[in-house]
DNA sequence: AGCCTGACAGATA
DNA sequence: GTATCTGCCAGGC
């Protein structure tokens, strides 16, 4: 693996306070990934250690397999949730 | 080497 | 609004 970019991500994830979310693909600009799909690779296998839930998909919503542990936390972190389940992203949006 | 899969995004129907 | 396709990069078999 190219564990290079791997430190990044976590890096900057790590950076977001609570409350605040980023989407792969911002996150993927950020640390200069070519790809937001690694990013999500990267939380997969080391995002154990970060606050992975405050990394979501460009809609607002999580994989069927993270939705409700992300879900969850988010809203005990008072992120701004529109109706069903989804995440404000527009007001809940990190700038970095 | 080739082929398939994935915690994605954007475009299209 | 949902469903499907394509492009992207990395990893596993």
């Amino acid at each position: 693996m190219a564990a290079s970019y791997v430190e990044r991500v976590l890096d900057v994830v790590d950076r977001v306070p609570a409350g605040r979310v980023l989407t792969y693909g911002d996150v993927a600009e950020l640390v200069g990934v070519a790809g937001p799909r690694q990013v999500g690779r990267v939380l997969a296998t080391w995002g154990d250690a970060v606050a992975w839930w405050r990394v979501l998909r460009a809609d607002g919503t999580h994989a069927p397999r993270l939705r409700a542990e992300a879900t969850r936390r988010l809203r005990a972190e008072g992120t701004p949730m529109r109706d069903g389940g989804r995440v404000d992203l527009a007001a809940a949006r990190w700038a970095g």
